[in-house]
DNA sequence: GGGCCTTTGAAGTGC
DNA sequence: GCACTTCAAAGGCCC
């Protein structure tokens, strides 16, 4: 990865592993002991983002509550500081956000177990969540909740992750803000719709917004069309984004063990689940123990990883529609069917995907917010602005998405014990063509990022007409005079192109 | 319809 | 062990 703090970066992606959130003073020792260097960090990095960018961002709080701490007398930092003295106005002292309100989820240092036989949170669990989250009331969320749970008439989603209850003063129609391990899933529900303490967790903030009323109780409208969403079906959560016809658009991979509230959760290909599903989907003995230790019978998830509802996990594909073309090919080629039955049965295995590293939820999550502020919607342009973002992250922000990278991988292991990322090599599906191998020159890559300081609006034109890159993805056919040199190249219609180059 | 683009990180591959 | 490749997500664009 390349990091910009001479290894401290490779150490977060490669070794994220290390990252150790039992003891977040020992973390904050480590912190302060790497304070300089992540200041020179934080200015190289800063260094990527333009002013106008920063300028740009003042409309956002959250961007600017999390930029790291100014130290400099900079005009950039000047702008932080007064983005963040906004936002501390804003918020009226009331409400403290996160420190890094693009993630407002919790994480567990034991995802398998956080709870003591007894029913209640582990010490660990508690402590961990009582400096994760120091208006957590741990303790009003362990026994009672679970108590309550068994109340509930409708069991919530992530039970795995135990029920916490987050007391937001000063809110009362908020008091309790419900995390679902899901990016989006809205965060912040109404006590009167879901169980109080019913847990639910996310790393999505756009639905997390502490001072505005949660969607449903501004209406049930969906904030794509503006269109008022039709009363769901009592059984199901109100607060699943979904209406019938939305099945399967919740794509968080924990999200399978919610059984029963957020059924249409993930995506159910055409075509079902007709092919049974290998034995790599499985849920390991330890896996299923432990839903059946913790969750009722009908709430653990069958061996075969669907639960009742036949909800997949999201990192399964299943290659129906393919299996459809590579069926009509076998009908067509008669030299298909003399294929040994181990590779028919290849064919049928859904296609698991790979756990998302923690760029990838972080893309995930940021990825609508960049599309408002900056009116992009192309996604190479949006992932180039997403990746100097990433870069503008502080180690401890940086740190939160790769944790959850290493649960989501955690899980994914657990799920799939016997998944292999070459599985999803195209050399190893049939019918599926091998991308083609970009032909990466020396120096290739990032060259733009020192050209295009602004990643929103405002593009500047290229000046170093040596960078070799694609332009054609981030301005389109008709802003070319905004290409570099050599992207113009490639498009001879261009003709300023030869003369330049 | 499918590949490309673009980003980072994880994991696989080849030497 | 290193360098390289592939694949995860996303959606517009192009052939």
């Amino acid at each position: 990865m390349p990091q910009l703090n001479g290894g401290g970066g490779d150490d977060l992606g490669a070794n994220d592993e290390m990252i150790s959130f039992k003891d977040e003073g020992e973390q904050e020792e480590k912190i302060s002991e790497n304070l300089s260097a992540e200041r020179d960090l934080a200015d190289v990095k800063s260094s990527l983002v333009n002013e106008s960018e920063t300028n740009q961002n003042s409309s956002s709080d959250s961007e600017a509550e999390r930029r790291p701490p100014p130290r400099s007398e900079t005009f950039r930092d000047k702008t932080r500081e007064s983005l963040e003295e906004a936002a501390k106005r804003q918020d009226g002292g009331l409400f403290k956000s996160p420190p890094y309100p693009g993630y407002p989820f919790i994480m567990i240092p034991d995802l398998t177990s956080p709870y003591l036989p007894n029913g209640s949170l582990s010490p660990t669990a508690r402590t961990y969540l009582q400096m994760k989250w120091p208006l957590l009331d741990v303790n009003h969320g362990s026994l009672q909740s679970r108590q309550a749970l068994k109340d509930a008439r409708s069991p919530s989603p992530a039970h795995i992750v135990g029920p916490f209850c987050l007391e937001f003063p000063g809110q009362s129609d908020l008091s309790l803000h419900q995390f679902q391990l899901s990016n989006k899933v809205p965060v912040v529900q109404h006590p009167h719709h879901v169980h109080p303490l019913t847990p639910l967790i996310t790393y999505s903030n756009e639905h997390f917004t502490p001072g505005n009323p949660p969607p449903h109780l501004q209406g049930d409208v969906d904030p794509k069309t503006g269109i008022p969403r039709p009363p769901q079906h009592p059984d199901i959560s109100p607060y699943y984004p979904l209406s019938p016809g939305s099945v399967g658009q919740l794509p968080h991979p924990l999200g399978w063990l919610v059984p029963q509230q957020g059924q249409p959760v993930y995506p159910i290909t055409t075509g079902g689940f007709r092919h049974p599903y290998p034995t790599a989907l499985t849920v390991n003995a330890s896996m299923q123990s432990f839903l059946s230790s913790r969750f009722p019978h009908h709430m653990v998830p069958p061996h075969h990883s669907l639960h009742q509802t036949g909800i997949p996990h999201p990192a399964i594909v299943t290659p129906n529609v393919k299996q459809e073309s590579s069926h009509s090919d076998i009908g067509l080629n008669s030299s298909k069917h003399q294929d040994s039955k181990k590779e028919d049965e290849k064919k049928k295995q859904p296609h698991i995907k790979k756990p998302l590293n923690a760029f990838m939820l972080y893309m995930k999550e940021m990825r609508a917010k960049v599309v408002a502020e900056c009116t992009l919607k192309e996604s190479a342009a949006i992932n180039q602005i997403l990746g100097r973002r990433w870069h503008a992250l502080t180690r401890e922000e940086q740190a939160k998405y790769y944790e959850l990278a290493r649960k989501e991988r955690q899980l994914h292991m657990q799920l799939y014990p016997g998944w292999s990322a070459r599985d999803n090599y195209a050399g190893n599906q049939q019918g599926k063509k091998k991308k083609r191998k970009r032909d990466k020159q020396p120096g290739e890559g990032n060259e733009h990022r020192e050209y295009f300081p602004n990643p929103c609006l405002s593009l500047p034109p290229i000046t170093d007409l040596s960078a070799p890159k694609k332009c054609r993805a981030r301005f389109g056919l008709d802003q070319q005079n905004n290409w570099c040199g050599p992207c113009r190249c490639k498009y001879p219609k261009e003709v300023s192109c030869l003369v330049r180059a």
